[in-house]
DNA sequence: CTTGACACAGAACTAATGTTCTGTTATAGT
DNA sequence: ACTATAACAGAACATTAGTTCTGTGTCAAG
């Protein structure tokens, strides 16, 4: 067994996980359970696999999806590509194509499901659509979303008429959602407001059991709903890009 | 019976389903759940994507780990052939780092070169900067940028202040900016006006000897600038991207 | 001797996920 | 018209797997 350059300040335990998560991965093809972890390691406890993994997920060493089976993926610094002397052409290769597979993953190419107008409600991304269209595509690199957004369901929808402009959002932008039922205070959500017959972009806040949709242009006023249940949370908006004609036409 | 992996004889939904697998494995880092691609392909019921996952299994093209959460695998790559075991590992080594200088330049690295505030002319990238700082970057994919934008000098500025609204432009949005000293009728702007020492994005229009600044929100009025000579053009937005803030769970 | 941290075990609980069953619709063949 | 079958929907069910809680033993510092 080869000695880990990096090694210094992990534990042994913390070492042997990362060790069997490469191999599961790369010999099974998915990566492993907690309880498939505990019997490669010999730990008997699911908790003490689960203790060791929050601290390597705190160290950086991976990415885990809270509540996902199996959703760890190991993360590779890309400065550190130092390998043993020994390394063969065969790993080699294999740490290229984890290289691109890491590059790949830079851009995120997220479908735009719709439009998003103020008459209607949010196209979401449980009905039918075609995820390999390229016209119905935008790539956004990673590196401008939150850190420990996976990217896999997140959707895009192109706004439709001046009816957003309190949202500071306008005809022709493009935004990206993430799939959401409920929002914490704070952040935007695209809703349906059952009483109005209408969608719209707003910041949302639950105050007291009243809901407070506040325009993301300071000089307009919040609306307030009395009923929670009225306001259909569509999703959450975590990012806006607009495209500016350079040409005149 | 049917006949055994003929490529021709893919469903749509079938082919749909393959292409997910291996788009969710790269993107996400491991493969879906049945749910996920209920999701993703637009199909409602898991029945119906076991249904088909086990026509793709019989037919050679994914195996499955019965029982197992995520227990699925690619068994080749789609248009690709499978990996010859010695013809060509060095033509493997170079296929992927072309793959590598692919998805590099397909991302435009732009460094944000400050802040712009209405009361203080736009850093522009006149003289004396040529380190860029690597926390100071955005990455923009080039598929969102106009169709032969090099990108050679483009910048990016970060809006600092509410002075920007009557733009649709928030506090904290990033403006991505090509140096210009001129414009075309409908292109947005940054500009300096020397009667009033202040910064603005408007859209630019030049009017018989007489300027128009029309703010993008629909309901603010334009401001007319008799003088073309005082308004002094830093450069052309070609793209706004604002990132909302979205709390972990 | 206590205290507290760390590493660990085991069980209970909850959520996620795969599997199966019953039924519906549309269509081609007889 | 009748039947068989592919393609689907929805729900119930059974496992799998993540999470949390309580407790135990060690060891070093106070």
């Amino acid at each position: 067994m080869m000695a880990r350059k990096r090694a210094k300040g992990l534990s042994p335990r913390q070492i042997k996980i990362l060790e069997v998560l490469e191999r599961y991965q790369e010999q099974v093809g998915y990566p492993p359970s907690i309880r498939d972890i505990c019997d490669k390691t010999g730990i008997t406890s699911t908790s003490v696999v689960n203790y060791y993994l929050k601290q390597l997920e705190t160290s950086g060493f991976i990415e885990r999806d809270g509540g996902v089976s199996r959703g760890i993926r190991l993360v590779k610094p890309l400065g550190e590509t130092v390998e043993a002397p020994t390394a063969s052409l065969a790993s080699q290769v294999k740490k290229t194509v984890e290289n691109v597979r890491q590059t790949v993953e830079d851009i995120l190419r997220i479908p735009v499901l719709g439009r998003i107008v103020a008459g209607s409600p949010v196209p979401v991304p449980s009905s039918d659509f075609s995820l390999y269209d390229a016209d119905t595509m935008v790539d956004v690199a990673r590196s401008l979303l939150p850190a420990r957004e996976t990217g896999a369901n997140l959707f895009a929808l192109e706004v439709q008429g001046d009816s957003m402009i309190d949202a500071m959002v306008n005809d022709g932008d493009i935004v990206i959602m993430k799939p959401a039922q409920e929002a914490r205070n704070g952040e935007m959500v695209a809703v349906w407001l059952e009483g109005k017959d209408e969608t719209t972009l707003k910041y949302f806040y639950l105050e007291n059991g009243r809901v407070r949709l506040q325009p993301a242009n300071p000089t307009m006023q919040p609306i307030y709903v009395n009923d929670p249940s009225t306001v259909k949370i569509q999703g959450k908006v975590i990012m806006v890009i607009r495209q500016l004609q350079t040409m005149a036409s």
